[in-house]
DNA sequence: GTCTATAGTAGGATAGAC
DNA sequence: GTCTATCCTACTATAGAC
């Protein structure tokens, strides 16, 4: 097992340094070769090193594929906190995460879970890991729906965990979905445009409403 | 190539019998051992039957998913424009959803959907086929919320494309998520419950609206 | 139409030189 | 810590016997 820690000097090629470039190269592969091409010697063409570094560093594919993932959460939930934080309104943050869907759409964040959570099937093993590191997510999507809708009179009736829940797994199928298509871009700017419209029809009859409605 | 049509006498050993026991072994082996573990060797096992009868009757592993798909979609679709037809209300669909959601989930189905969309990232070749077969479980979905939305006065303003689309996404990526939970079906069951209470709420506040609010 | 046998390839993982 | 070389396993697909 190679030692951790800072060095002293500033020397480039640590031990730290190459599992860095390992990661990055598991989630260019886990990206663009989906997670059945995502093999120990794709990983190391990706990332121009030899093979055996990756069982030397991590000892199994599996292991490299959590600390990939371990590496995007810390990232990306990071940066969806700073986006969402502060925000308003429903319609306003359907519209935001309609942006950050198109960016890591783009960037191919999601499809790296998407693939890791289809590799489930097939790795039991990765299931308690993943489940672990994926709950960083929708707890940071319920957050920002805590907080939009801090102020209305619906808190309470709406289940917020249960919603966050259901926006992460959208995210993902549409991931998959959006595969399919030959523009998946346009298409997922167009599907953001039509909840974001109907958010604010939502919103419009909100504020028509004189006193919230019994919960059943 | 195996020779088509229906044989004279009922013998039960035909061509097309055994082509339908290899698709069988495949879907089982897509839902239970998932893409990356869906080999010949394995779906031969499940079938009871030799490895090399796959290639011979299908060609490929991927020529078999597609008939896989190809017989699962004609089945489930027809299914549920049974269950969602005459359906009036956008609760009674979302509570109807929800009850073949979870029926999919426990029989599988919609696991083999998922494998399938998250292979396509690896067999770029599998990506055209899918998307044509992918296409009546939108459309039944969108025929459904049609025919809910038919005489309410909001009808012109709902995308059904897109929210059929989205609709889609999510019940594939429930069925990923879910992968991680000890009590999947118990977890599914709580969010369409919560999306039920929501649609009827949402139900209640259209019946108190005066008039269509304008799309902007 | 179904079987056995096998060719040919790619994969995970390790041993051992450097 | 990184490399080469390799073991062993599993896979897709085909050839050829029956």
């Amino acid at each position: 097992m190679p030692r951790t820690g800072a060095k002293g000097s500033s020397k480039g090629s640590s031990s730290e340094d190459t599992k860095a470039r390992i990661i990055a190269a598991a989630r260019t592969s886990l990206r663009t070769d989906g997670i059945m091409g995502a093999s120990a010697r794709a990983i190391a063409r990706h990332g121009d090193f030899n093979q055996a570094l990756i069982f030397y560093h991590f000892g199994s594919l599996n292991d490299l594929f959590v600390a990939a993932l371990d590496q995007l959460s810390a990232e990306r939930t990071d940066r969806y906190a700073d986006r969402l934080t502060g925000v308003g309104s429903l319609a306003d943050i359907v519209e935001i995460a309609g942006e950050l869907h198109l960016e890591e759409l783009q960037d191919g964040h999601i499809a790296i879970l998407a693939q890791l959570l289809a590799s489930v099937a097939t790795e039991p093993d990765l299931r308690e890991p993943l489940r672990e590191r994926f709950q960083p997510w929708a707890d940071t999507v319920e957050a920002a729906l805590t907080e939009a809708l801090a102020d209305s009179p619906y808190v309470t009736l709406v289940p917020t965990a249960d919603l966050a829940y259901l926006i992460v797994s959208v995210f993902i199928g549409l991931e998959l979905m959006l595969g399919l298509e030959d523009d998946a871009a346009g298409r997922d700017k167009q599907l953001f445009t039509t909840l974001t419209a109907l958010a604010r029809i939502l919103e419009a009859m909100l504020s028509m409403m004189p006193t919230p409605p019994a919960a059943d």
